[in-house]
DNA sequence: GAGTGGTCTAGACCACCGA
DNA sequence: CGGTGGTCTAGACCACTCC
């Protein structure tokens, strides 16, 4: 017990859905025979298909019921919060990270001006490898007084299980701001560019609970390995 | 009158944190001085707040309260369903849309694939022009048993109102997929594209309210002119 | 402790859909 | 018409924050 009921019950549709136990076009049991299967009120249950339909997995349908949407090929990276790590895992791919900074800098003005903190903060450069070749290039850039230390073990495997298990660090939303800027030295160096003269940036800021920002991260991607998928409702 | 209390309360905060008349940081009043002021229950009342939340506007903070975020520098297209016209009317600057074609195809297998539907389709060809350059060129594609007419005077305004206000038409959500190709003859024919060899290419995907795909976008940008936000939240 | 938001309930009326 | 989802109510208990 304890806790969460719609949620218990969005994660068993949302896993159902994306697994493919259930095939698109399936409809789903009414609202009334949900409340009856799980024992709740109608309210929760509808909080449960809310989300559901917010993150693309079903389709309400006034008069008739909810329908399960064709999720399954391309929805991965819902648009959001997706790390690398857990991007790759679902890939499936070969992929590793490797590691050129983990240290505490003293920020320049540029960096300053996005993260709004101290005289120091920690910087983090990892390339992201997948077949073979690095193709992703992560700036990090943490504010101390809420990261206070960081390691090459912790840098080099996932920090955001770090900053979630060990830091209990409760992340609440980011922002994204994609964009195509021309390639810097830094680029050439620590990616396997080819000739490409432009790279795409992601630009990701990321806050907590209280709403303070405590990240700011900057992902260059080798153009032709770019892909980003965003689902979006307009009215529901 | 009639009807959704608690949409007509989220647009109310909505456009005061927009307009700046609702600075960040300002705390909203308490869930339960909302109930008061609009005598609503609280339900309603939290269901304004949590879309006011979803959408980035402001940021719950239990035991605390609501608090207003900053979003008034860089949120315009918040992730999303917007249109050139919607767009350009936020960005205030000269624009206008070129109509190259507007005519009813035979489908290649590519878009017939996209598009599962009939054995003809609308093709809309645009060329958008901010500031003197044509920098992004859209190819619509319409089933035509959802949508049986278009005309140059249509698609050269908004097709959107066109489809929302004259055909009554409910867009229901729709997906983007984003990735830079190579830039193709069509695009030096139909945009100023300097020397790039390459285009960001923003695919979409929308879907009416019985999730009928409807329509299929390619939109493709000028590199240096593309630009793209997102807003999204971790767990509520 | 008082005040806040998070979850949940058991009702109600409505608009829509299909037969 | 019965079944569906959409909105709304008036309560309840909890966990959290701040004093």
């Amino acid at each position: 017990m304890r806790e969460n009921i719609y949620l218990t019950i969005y994660r068993d549709y949302a896993d159902k859905i994306q697994s493919g136990q259930l095939k698109p076009q399936t409809k789903l049991p009414s609202e009334s025979e949900l409340m009856e299967e799980y024992g709740i009120s109608r309210e929760t249950v509808r909080k449960a298909l809310n989300l559901l339909s917010q993150n693309g997995y079903i389709q309400k349908i006034k008069g008739k019921g909810s329908f399960v949407l064709d999720v399954g090929r391309l929805n991965f990276p819902v648009s959001g919060l997706v790390s690398f790590k857990e991007l790759t895992k679902t890939l499936g791919k070969p992929s590793r990270t490797i590691v050129y900074e983990t240290e505490l800098i003293k920020p320049d003005h540029y960096i300053k001006q996005h993260l709004q903190c101290s005289e120091t903060v920690w910087k983090v450069v990892r390339a992201r490898e997948i077949e073979g070749e690095r193709i992703i290039l992560d700036k990090d850039y943490f504010d101390p007084n809420i990261v206070p230390m960081l390691t090459k073990e912790i840098t080099g495997d996932s920090i955001y299980d770090y900053l979630e298990h060990e830091l209990k660090l409760k992340i609440s939303f980011a922002k994204k701001e994609i964009s195509v800027e021309q390639s810097i030295d830094e680029d050439r160096k620590y990616m396997d560019l080819h000739d490409y003269l432009h790279v795409v940036v992601v630009r990701n800021y990321v806050y907590l609970e209280d709403a303070t920002l405590f990240q700011y991260t900057e992902s260059r991607h080798r153009l032709d390995k770019f892909r980003f998928i965003d689902f979006a409702r307009r009215g529901n």
